[in-house]
RNA sequence: GGCCCCAUGGUCAAGCGGUCUAAGACACCGCCCUUUCACGGCGGUAACCCGGGUUCGAAUCCCGGUGGGGUCACCA
């Protein structure tokens, strides 16, 4: 049997944590084995559906690199790949339901429900729908058509029987029938319900595997009672646990940014959301834990995913993320830097290619200090303001040391006398030390004033960088108001 | 609340009855490297939820408890 997955997402909003987690395991399954990848617009939420979140998923999963084979905009032999699109699809199975008595129509309101639902919980017993119009006659749906009533189709959900849900990650899940009442399937406005829809689609897509998240899992006996009725062969199912917040409740707004395209302005790299992702809930078993997407790819297998949720540690996912900012060619990096600097006024649109090599060296002297691209203008602030602004009582008290005055002066005297501008960072090294030669002084003594009075703080890029960044007039300007 | 799922350090996790005086990673702490901070290297602190079984032997299997999570719509 051929390998075929789908991510079938809702179009109400961007792309998740957790829904980007359930379309990287599909995708690695696909390509794990050689099979095909399929992406549903599952858009049946007319309300809250939109074409904008159509897009902004689709942007968000071709940025993490998890391209699709059959989908909305490349087609496919089995489409349309959008719900709204297939609407006839589904009633003409609705319809074969209704005929053979697997589902009814039911005229019940919106208040009815609601009142049997709250005197069934007013009982304490489980609220579910009763069945009233289960045996309507030709004559009672008459009479409900004449007043005006729209029904819905109900599924008729088998007494007594056990529904057993066999998934890959968890093992056999049983549940009982007589927990579940017997459910729509089209609604008032004729269009299929969530359960319905992905049954049919599932089917007639034919897709092998379903994996998704946990969330899902007690929807499943509907749809294996679907399938039934339908007389289809039933997927193999993977239902993989959620991903937590810090309060180990299930991630949410509140949890900080849970949407990809945020990670994405942050200056996140695709790779290591990703790397990330997929050891949220997968190992590979091994002591390593930096793959690359072709990487997990090989190692993946269903088997090794855990059934435990897992919590989302940001903290992880910065470390991760620096590793690969820290792997990055600098042209990569420098690109993605740019629109941060833009934003923060330092930079604007078309730069020189002095400019550019410019902004290039000031990126490679932070580079390793970053785990996102977006805290490039904090670290790189130095570089952009020369008004140097001493910062904590460590750096004052270095810029009160005697000697200070008589080494920067040198320095000035030094650089001045450099024709081009420009100060090589090996030639910055030799400055200085030419100024410890001159004034009989070693180490800290030259180099935490330069740092200061350069940056305005203690820490910070190599020095040598520094200077070469800043270069000649750079240097001057900042070491000239303490002269 | 009913149903369902889950349970190894703070977090992610390896472990599938003996090799566990329990890997690895993040975070944290120390040391080294370094003209600062980082990066990198080395080392350290830290865990099998509890109670019963089964077994010669249990983190690993079974039952119960506890805790956490999910789900109970004309949302998906």
């Amino acid at each position: 049997m051929s390998v075929r997955v789908r991510f079938a997402p809702s179009p109400t909003g961007p792309l998740h944590i957790g829904g980007a987690r359930s379309a990287l395991f599909n995708w690695l399954f696909a390509r794990h084995y050689g099979g095909t990848y399929i992406v549903r617009i599952e858009d049946t939420d007319l309300e809250r559906s939109s074409r904008q979140s159509e897009e902004n998923i689709l942007n968000s999963l071709r940025w993490l690199g998890l391209d699709w084979d059959e989908g909305i905009d490349v087609g496919g032999p089995y489409g349309p790949y959008r719900q709204t699109e297939r609407l006839d699809i589904y009633s003409q199975y609705a319809e074969a339901l209704l005929k053979n008595g697997l589902a009814y129509h039911c005229y019940c309101s919106e208040e009815e429900l609601a009142a049997e639902r709250e005197a069934l919980m007013a009982k304490g017993e489980l609220p579910r729908y009763m069945g009233r119009c289960r045996a309507l006659t030709e004559e009672d749906c008459q009479h409900h058509e004449a007043a005006g009533r729209r029904p819905v189709v109900r599924f008729r959900v088998p007494a007594g029987e056990v529904v057993v849900v066999k998934d890959i990650v968890r093992g056999d899940v049983s549940f009982e029938c007589s927990d579940i009442g017997d459910f729509i399937i089209i609604k008032s406005d004729r269009i299929p319900t969530y359960n319905f829809a992905v049954v049919v689609d599932d089917h007639t897509m034919v897709i092998s595997h379903v994996i998704r998240a946990e969330e899902h899992l007690s929807n499943t006996p509907r749809q294996i009672l679907l399938y039934n009725a339908l007389g289809w062969d039933i997927p193999e199912f993977a239902h993989v646990s959620l991903i937590l917040g810090k309060d180990r409740s299930k991630m949410s707004k509140r949890h900080g940014a849970t949407a990809i395209e945020q990670y994405q302005a942050k200056g996140y790299l695709p790779e290591a959301l990703v790397n990330f992702l997929a050891l949220l809930g997968w190992s590979p078993g091994g002591e390593e834990e930096v793959f690359p997407l072709d990487e997990l790819k090989q190692q993946f297998s269903l088997d090794r995913v855990a059934k435990s949720p897992a919590v989302f540690d940001l903290e992880k996912l910065n470390w991760l993320n620096g590793h690969y900012i820290r792997q990055a060619p600098l042209d990569q990096l420098t690109a993605l830097a740019i629109p941060h600097f833009e934003k923060a006024g330092y930079l604007s649109a078309p730069l020189s290619p002095e400019k550019y090599q410019w902004v290039k060296m000031v990126v490679a002297s932070v580079q390793k200090h970053l785990s996102c691209m977006e805290e490039i203008t904090t670290q790189a602030k130095i570089y952009f303001d020369d008004e140097v602004q001493i910062e904590g009582q460590e750096a004052q008290e270095i810029m009160a040391g005697e000697q200070v005055p008589a080494v920067l002066r040198d320095l000035i005297k030094k650089v001045s006398v450099t024709i081009s501008g420009e100060i090589k960072e090996n030639e910055a090294k030799e400055l200085l030390k030419e100024v410890g030669r001159d004034l009989g002084l070693k180490g800290k003594q030259i180099f935490m004033p330069v740092r200061v009075a350069l940056t305005g703080s203690t820490q910070g890029p190599d020095l040598n960088q520094i200077m070469a960044i800043l270069g000649r007039d750079g240097i001057i300007r900042r070491l000239s108001r303490w002269t």
